[in-house]
DNA sequence: CGGCATCCGGGAAGATACTG
DNA sequence: CAGTATCTTCCCGGATGCCG
């Protein structure tokens, strides 16, 4: 009986590294199974708690809601009620939270060098959308400029290139140069998988509106890097 | 009875995300408890069994086979045995490995921002050196210039800075400017928590040889950043 | 549909003891 | 010192049911 007592109080609160590393902590904060891939889908703006689990396959309500609360507490994220008539719940990311973007794009272009990695598994549009941020060449890009628009189903992006930087957020596409409408995974297979443009088309899983050399130009900027063995 | 198979089919191998996003992947890689700091006490060279232990309070050995197993399948950590007379087994990064250095800078980086980070509780050398060369401030190490030895007990680290970079290895103290001879913690006292240099000297838990002036300047040259509220 | 509570089974992590 | 064996605890995920 004592014994238990003084096992259970040995842990000084949940299982804590008790290191004052900063990756310890960043560790104890988003660590958990899954809590960095909800990190991602918040980086693009808010999403409702289907949303989420739209975009994170095979997680279960039970464990997104556990994930949640944690980086609520964590001040990682927090939850807004949107005005009525909506009055729909929402996670979003604090200023903070948005702040962890690179850590998760240094994860994901370190991780496609693993022999293990297979690039044509079904993608997330957030997941798409921050590996154009990550992963595009800055030299391939240098003197390529325009406005992009990317449309999977309701959820709309735009992007603007120039001197080899690229920013995009979530937005109605106006004034662009060129739009690609088909979904993430379509849109991986043409950027990462070296799929012509002219064959995703004929089959139908996607559509280019506005420039389309422009289009053809964009899709080699994304060079994946070489397999480590 | 059937319901069992199927279900146990269900999973394909392990528990995986089922996700193309390159960070999903890299947490099929590190995502496990205890993955990235294991990796963090390897990145300034080789350890044995041992010594991956005391750098890592509170990993059972249990755990830390298995780990290494893991970070071994994944082609991370390679094991290699020393020549006689020594031949003892060591664990060290892989080229790629070694290439994980700046998820784990930018996720500590960020975690000092949050309200619950801890930075008085213990710190492996390891760690310590890791954050020296994520911290430095560009703007005011500018214009320093110098060669500094690290002395924790037995171990020896030998930095350089200059143009704003700190350049930091393992290896014998030799031609340095100044060196500190003391224990991560108190170092991290020093440079983070801002207790003076004398203090520590007087309390016997730090000695400063060569260069003083030097010695001072350099514990001004790594701002915490400012925590989130 | 969105979100939370509860129960259950499996597996990973921790404590301890033990072996070469 | 470098691990292995065993046992326990706790986390994760699936299923179900409730409630707005």
């Amino acid at each position: 009986m004592k014994l238990e007592n003084i096992t259970t109080m040995g842990k000084r609160e949940k299982r804590s590294y008790d290191d004052a590393c900063g990756a310890a902590h960043g560790l104890e904060l988003l660590g958990e199974r899954w809590a960095i891939l909800i990190v991602r889908e918040l980086m693009y703006g808010p999403k409702r708690f289907g949303e989420l689990r739209a975009g994170l396959p095979g997680i279960s309500a039970n464990t997104l809601t556990q994930r949640l609360e944690g980086l609520e507490a964590s001040r990682i994220v927090q939850r807004r009620k949107l005005p009525p008539p909506a009055s729909a719940q929402i996670y979003e990311l604090t200023e903070w939270g948005y702040e962890a973007e690179p850590i998760i794009q240094h994860l994901g272009k370190w991780a496609t060098r693993s022999p293990d990695h297979d690039p044509t598994l079904p993608l997330s549009s957030a997941s798409m959308i921050m590996s154009l941020k990550t992963m595009i060449d800055r030299r391939r890009s240098e003197r390529v400029v325009g406005r992009f628009g990317f449309r999977f189903g309701e959820e709309t992006f735009v992007g603007r290139l120039a001197h080899s930087a690229m920013q995009i957020w979530r937005g109605e596409i106006e004034t662009v140069d060129t739009t690609f409408i088909t979904d993430p995974t379509t849109l991986a297979a043409a950027v990462y998988g070296g799929v012509p443009l002219a064959e995703l088309e004929a089959s139908g899983k996607l559509r280019i509106e506005g420039d389309r050399a422009l289009a053809e130009r964009f899709v080699t900027l994304f060079p994946l890097p070489a397999k480590f063995v």
